[in-house]
DNA sequence: CATGAATGAGATTTCATTCAT
DNA sequence: GATGAATGAAATCTCATTCAT
């Protein structure tokens, strides 16, 4: 009964931190915050977040698996109703290229975890978890469709590997310059043309 | 000559400087070096950085300038003495995917400058003209490829930006995950596979 | 009570940085004192100085404004249980002369002050407001004394301004060089000169 | 031949670079100008200072030097082709008075110099000879007012006092807070003042 | 004489973390 | 659990002065 009073405020308050940390690293960045910060955000005091999170970054730790298990829960169930290859590859595009013009700030923290890959091991184990999961997930769409003869019998490694790149590439070249072409046409685009490549027309 | 010579010295510390920046920002990334970083690795005192460059920003920003004006030097170069569109596209492609495995702390480097995006007008700025020059060169190529009925009437624009995408998508998966799947095959592959869907068979 | 608290440690430690800098800035002069003096003279360590002001320049407004109440609220103190305009007149001179004896530290700080007229808006302001107060102070009671006939009608604006040049002149020359001439005697005469000038010897 | 020309040069460096600091010290302040400032001011390298002028401290006291000269030589300038004591003592007040409309900045130099006064012997032995000259000028030409009979039998080294503190005082005031009174207006009245109460109306 | 590159000490300021209450 | 005052290390930047050329 305690221990589950103390376990809800302790997950409550955690809860409460990482969320204020996200708010945080979207609008100052991720070199550019202090502890006190996240303490106004959360309606805390600077000294409650080292009881919660042993240090700053176990902290940012902690947001970036909550990112990474927000994204993957959110692109299951986009995808857990399809049952068709097709629709559920279409999906998966769709989704992934609709996350960045939904919630831009997602993008750009994401973007400042990369830079702890060379200095984080923890860090770099989790954004190699989200991207492994995308190929992953997308291998396993390709494969079914090719069991059920909808799509050609291509290298689906490869295959999946590229569709994560034409998503990644081009929500980062539209990160970089919103202005520079219109991405949600751009975006439709290539999901046509990836299905469009795949498609087995001669099957059936 | 008394101007030639103050002139000289002066460039020469400054690309010195940049330089070592460069490998400080390398080894111990954008956030974590300090001017005390700098000053050892180009072997002076901290108050002559100063000397050189108003401040860190200002040193940061040259370095992102230079590394721009390399990548864009290096590109020309080698895409210069060829002339067929077929034979530019694939030096192109070729020359994009090979610089990560060259140099792979160019990439780190560059990902760490993206953090600036949005809190940094002037770099913001810098990284812009990267990829706005990387999607012109594209299209360029695809337009004289286009005239001279070696490819396919396409939309050059979306074209230049899906190649982009491939290759960027690409390196940053084997940034993120150096291990998850063979990148100089992969690298190849794409390579083959633009050029295959971008030839006009029926042409000539 | 908590709140009550937070304000009273708040302002203690405020009221000790203030007086530890009033203490510095007298020994060793407003340009050659550093954070860290004011650290040891208050026996905090130097962040903490900056957790209760914004920054040097704060703190030392802070003490201008502190040392400007101090003059303004001992001279009215002085003032107000006195009632005739004779007696007022000679306690206004009296303090002010006398302030510069008593404390001659006082002036040295004020002086450096000074030094900001030209580069402190706010500075200005408040060195502004101490000596506008002396020539309305005094003004009020050159126009008590000529309503209650016992001085002439002069120009009150005028010879407020004149009595505080006089006053302030003196201490000027007093601080500069303090053996030139016999301040204390001075001082006296000058109060009686201004007195019987101003007196209405045919009123009544 | 030799060391005269050297020493024209040396002499004319120094007064180049005198002049120099002094622009500099008007416009940035005692305690914000740096030797660079100095040396653009005057279009030199900033080593050649320091053969000229032993060091910064050396550089300022040269210029307090010369300022004092200059004051005390334009006074005696305006005094000389005076004969009568009381057209000498106008001529006194006046010149004083108006100094600090004709040169603002000289009076905001010399307060900044003041704030030396308790941490530069040297300094403050240069002031205070500006201010006993002041004093000597004054008395002298009171003391020949009163053995010609012009001037009533007065405390000499008071009203000398007296005179430079009313002055030094309207100048305070008005360099604090220029629109607070009609300054020309009020330096005016004083020089009329002075003179009407010393003048002997009863002699010849 | 003259230059200006180079030094290096020192100053302000920031902030994660601790700990007494 | 919660607070926020306090610490102190570290970082950036400034600048008088020196000295090789």
């Amino acid at each position: 009964m305690k221990i589950k009073e103390h376990s809800d405020i302790f997950d409550i308050r955690r809860a409460q931190l990482t969320s204020a940390t996200y708010n945080v690293v979207s609008q100052k960045g991720y070199y550019n915050f202090t502890i006190k910060d996240i303490a106004q955000e959360a309606g805390m005091s600077t000294g409650l977040i080292h009881y919660y999170f042993k240090n700053k970054q176990d902290l940012l730790l902690n947001l970036l698996r909550e990112i990474n298990r927000n994204i993957r829960a959110s692109l299951q169930q986009d995808l857990e109703h399809l049952s068709d290859p097709v629709d559920r590859l279409a999906a998966f595009i769709e989704r992934a290229c609709n996350l960045v013009m939904q919630e831009k700030n997602y993008f750009y923290v994401l973007l400042d975890f990369w830079t702890q890959l060379n200095h984080n091991e923890r860090m770099r184990t989790a954004i190699q978890k989200l991207y492994t999961s995308y190929r992953d997930v997308c291998s396993e769409i390709l494969n079914e469709g090719i069991e059920q003869g909808k799509f050609n019998t291509i290298d689906v490694r490869y295959t999946a590997t590229m569709i994560v790149s034409m998503v990644q590439g081009l929500i980062i070249q539209y990160v970089i310059d919103p202005v520079a072409f219109d991405y949600a046409h751009y975006a439709h685009k290539i999901k046509n043309q990836i299905i469009e490549t795949i498609l087995n027309k001669g099957g059936q």
